[in-house]
DNA sequence: ATGGTGGTCGTACCA
């Protein structure tokens, strides 16, 4: 099973991207940010076409969540219930994931009759980028991660096997940054922002992309500006986090820089993580 | 040099 998140940045503008995309990579859930459009507008038969169901949490022109699978969505809830944002920023869904063995070609379901299914419980978010320390936006930023972390340690409590993932917004580490010195104190890169990544951490959840040795300067994210990908001035914000339960199944996880080499790319790449399920 | 690029929308706004 293999579940991935990408910040396409306008899904409108991306999808022959994430077409090409998924043909090579093969996710089974796909967690989307920024698709940046109304729900009435969503590729729902494109993405058929290619295998995938939907559910999405839309506006216009900024933010918006979807999340694609090879199965059926239940129990999707939209929002963060103890919070009235009205910017679309969550999602999360109840997959029945088949037991399944790997192989070159993907996961392969396991058909025998005995303990096939499995629950897997997903959270997409969007965390607010919070424009500069100090700003409005920032505060809006801590006090919606406030709400989120209080969430998710509720939603430990009810989903063993929990999946928080997509553009979290927040280095966690300097070596999630191209120039530590450069960026210290500033917004993604703050004190501040990086206790609320390690309360994430502290209440149980694994960031599956440390369960493995790395390259060092593996980033997810390059400003559009001053030539900063070819360059590798980037920083890694979005992530794949796990419960325990998951942590145990976790065999790969990776940044794909391929998407962000073609022309008019989002600025993110995806990420992808593999499991023995 | 307070810059630069890109998406949305047709102007500032957000990232």
């Amino acid at each position: 099973m293999k579940i991935a998140t990408w910040n396409v940045n306008s899904l409108r503008v991306r999808l022959p991207h994430l077409v090409e995309w998924v043909a090579t990579a093969c996710p089974d859930i796909l967690a989307l940010q920024e698709t940046k459009l109304t729900d009435d507008f969503f590729p729902v038969q494109e993405l058929a076409a290619l295998g995938y169901q939907a559910v999405y949490a839309g506006q216009k022109s900024y933010n918006g969540v979807a999340l694609l699978s090879r199965f059926e969505a239940r129990d999707v809830v939209r929002d963060i219930p103890d919070l009235d944002d009205p910017q679309r920023r969550v999602l999360s869904a109840t997959y029945a994931v088949p037991q399944g063995i790997l192989t070159d070609a993907g996961t392969v379901p396991i058909t025998d009759s005995v303990g096939v299914v499995q629950d897997v419980r997903v959270l997409n978010i969007y965390v607010p980028n919070g424009s500069s320390v100090g700003s409005e936006k920032y505060s809006y930023k801590l006090s919606w991660l406030d709400k989120l972390c209080a969430y998710i340690e509720a939603q430990l409590r009810l989903y063993p096997r929990l999946v928080v993932l997509g553009d979290f917004n927040i280095a966690p580490e300097d070596r999630d940054v191209h120039d530590p010195k450069i960026w210290e104190g500033q917004v993604m890169v703050s004190e501040a922002e990086r206790h609320f990544f390690n309360r994430l951490l502290s209440l149980g959840l694994w960031d599956t992309f440390r369960l493995f040795e790395q390259q060092p300067e593996l980033f997810s994210w390059w400003d559009y500006r001053a030539a900063a990908f070819r360059r590798n001035l980037g920083l890694r914000i979005d992530h794949i986090l796990v419960s325990p339960a998951l942590r145990q199944h976790c065999v790969t996880c990776s940044i794909d820089k391929t998407p962000r080499k073609l022309e008019r790319p989002s600025d993110h790449a995806p990420v992808i993580a593999e499991f023995n399920i």
